[in-house]
DNA sequence: ATTCTCATTGCAACCGGTTGCAAAAATACA
DNA sequence: TGTATTTTTGCAACCGGTTGCAATGAGAAT
């Protein structure tokens, strides 16, 4: 049904080879030659396929988008884009929905069928080792929103979860709490694991300060919602770090329904500063996660990937600032 | 660099069509060829090149799914929904963000370019139009969330957005509002313009209800409050009928951030049933959209049009019923 | 054992393009 | 104007598979 080179190359009355070189550049054709072949192809309503073409120029301009967070707005935004960073590059993101399989095995055949040319994994939950799946697969990969290492094996360009987890418990240690909670994401997410240890970490140079930790089931409001609704049915902490904002806006609902107030009777830190987090009736003091920088850094590495697939692996880290608002109680005066 | 159908026909010393064979299902094949060829596969790696296939069979596999809303949560979960129910038949979705592109001519090139096999439009703003220029082009397409019509050149699955607007007027009515008003999406969205007119066209049958409207600029939590701020500035309504849930819960946040109580001051209904308008501390009254309904209705429909492409264009709409929470007071007893 | 079927296999052409190479055409240089 | 050089063009092979067709082989029927 679509046209093909070969009806245009007919109706131009030139070779196939010549409607080919029109539709490639860098190729050479004299200027009378394009105009009679973009002529007859207007004519057709020709455009190339892709596909064809991607059999011997081996590049497919179609990249894997895998990721496992569908639960989590911020992952709206990542999703908006990635997509639109990829397009306005040529490149057409095909998206993997990895929901709660574990092993790479089978994105990694499915995506080498399709033969992309590289792979973005978009998630803060996976080990370094499903992307690694990928670059033994010879497939180019890199790792947005992983696990932070120093001696990276694949490409990573993330936060470094530690030192946020460290500088959730300075700030808290700052503001006088002295019993502190962490509040993490599913306990298999390297970055929940990540911002724990931080956390606990740097409370250790505090041992005057009483700590505990849980964990939600997932990255979501619901989760963190219900899992505030079972501390409050316990004995609380002073303050929590949140390990994610929507779990901090899932625990602030459930602290209003207890008729309880937040700086006042609980105090909460989250992480990420999402759109919400800045609504003047949430104004949630977090630790911002340079989302934009993330993503156009991961989309500029990706796109040196594809000139260079034996770049070696590098790390690149986005600080995190603390982004003060209104749930946190003051430092106490000096 | 991948390996070929050629080696693994050479290892195992046999034609190459005997090993495409093996891995087409429905071909004739020997028991004892396909143990030779499948050893032989295993031992190099082999998995077939799924484009260079495309290019005989004519079927890629890929699924264009195109959206514009990258800013409601809801379409979180759309995408989630469609890309685990498109995996599940086998289908891969290449993305595609239109962002403020209102054209389909773009999309219609590239989703051709690389062969998609159909396509699905998820959005509730784009106009039948938008889906039209892929059935012209060819391509099996699914309007998904579009404006329904009594008589659909596209296949469209849905719900009637018009009903909606008065199934809320009616609501709104039955409780005793006599000023009420529209506070709706962005004015170029079908969905916006459906839900108004049907909104109206039912207050049309009461003249002594007063009503007026207005409209947020996006699907989005923040356009919402924005305009909900404004319009307490203003004269507010009693009861406003918000075009969607996030818009929704932006303008109960507005409301209580003037001090305002819902439902003691002004009565909110919104549209959709998201998870978060069942949080206690919003709880929010809203017609419910069937959204898992309509994707996997969307999906079934696409496999039947991949099946036969000429299928008669038919509507599927699904009906919308009220979800009583506690933002709009009771009726008055009687 | 012979003939007839039918399943299996390989050959070769094809899908829609790209590209190295050599011939042809255009341009530069003398 | 003739020759050297460069640009443009077409041929044909190739990318990684699929598939119609005819040849082969195995089993069934006689």
């Amino acid at each position: 049904m679509p046209v093909t080179l070969k009806e245009v190359a007919e109706r131009a009355g030139v070779s196939r080879s010549a409607v080919s070189r029109t539709f490639t550049d860098g190729a050479s054709v004299s200027d009378k030659m394009r105009r009679k072949v973009e002529k007859a192809a207007l004519e057709l309503g020709y455009s190339p396929n892709a596909l064809a073409s991607s059999l011997t120029t081996g590049r497919t301009k179609l990249i894997g988008l895998v990721s496992n967070n569908f639960h989590n707005p911020i992952f709206l935004q990542v999703f908006d884009l990635f997509t639109r960073g990829l397009q306005d590059k040529g490149l057409r993101p095909l998206l993997v929905n990895l929901s709660d399989e574990l092993e790479p095995g089978n994105s990694v055949r499915m995506l080498r069928q399709y033969s992309v040319d590289g792979v973005v994994v978009a998630s803060s939950t996976l080990p370094p080792e499903f992307a690694r799946a990928f670059r033994d697969a010879g497939v180019p990969v890199v790792h947005s929103f992983g696990r932070y290492s120093s001696s990276p094996e694949v490409h990573v360009v993330t936060i470094d979860n530690r030192e946020a987890g460290r500088l959730a418990a300075r700030t808290l240690v700052s503001r006088g709490y002295t019993d502190v909670a962490f509040l993490g994401g599913p306990e298999t997410a390297t970055s929940t694991q990540d911002r724990y240890a931080g956390f606990m970490s740097e409370l250790a140079l505090h041992p005057e300060i009483r700590s505990s930790y849980s964990f939600a089931e997932a990255y979501s409001f619901d989760a963190g919602r219900r899992e505030m609704l079972r501390l409050l049915n316990l004995k609380p902490s002073e303050a929590y770090f949140c390990g994610d904002d929507v779990l901090s806006i899932g625990a602030l609902s459930a602290i209003a329904d207890r008729g309880l107030s937040c700086p006042g009777d609980i105090g909460i830190i989250g992480l990420n500063d999402m759109e919400m987090a800045g609504w003047e009736n949430i104004n949630l003091t977090t630790i911002h996660q340079p989302i934009e920088q993330i993503i156009s850094s991961s989309i500029e590495l990706m796109l040196a990937l594809l000139e260079n697939p034996d770049r070696y692996p590098e790390a690149r880290i986005y600080s995190c600032p603390v982004v003060e608002r209104g749930t946190l109680r003051p430092p106490p005066t000096a």
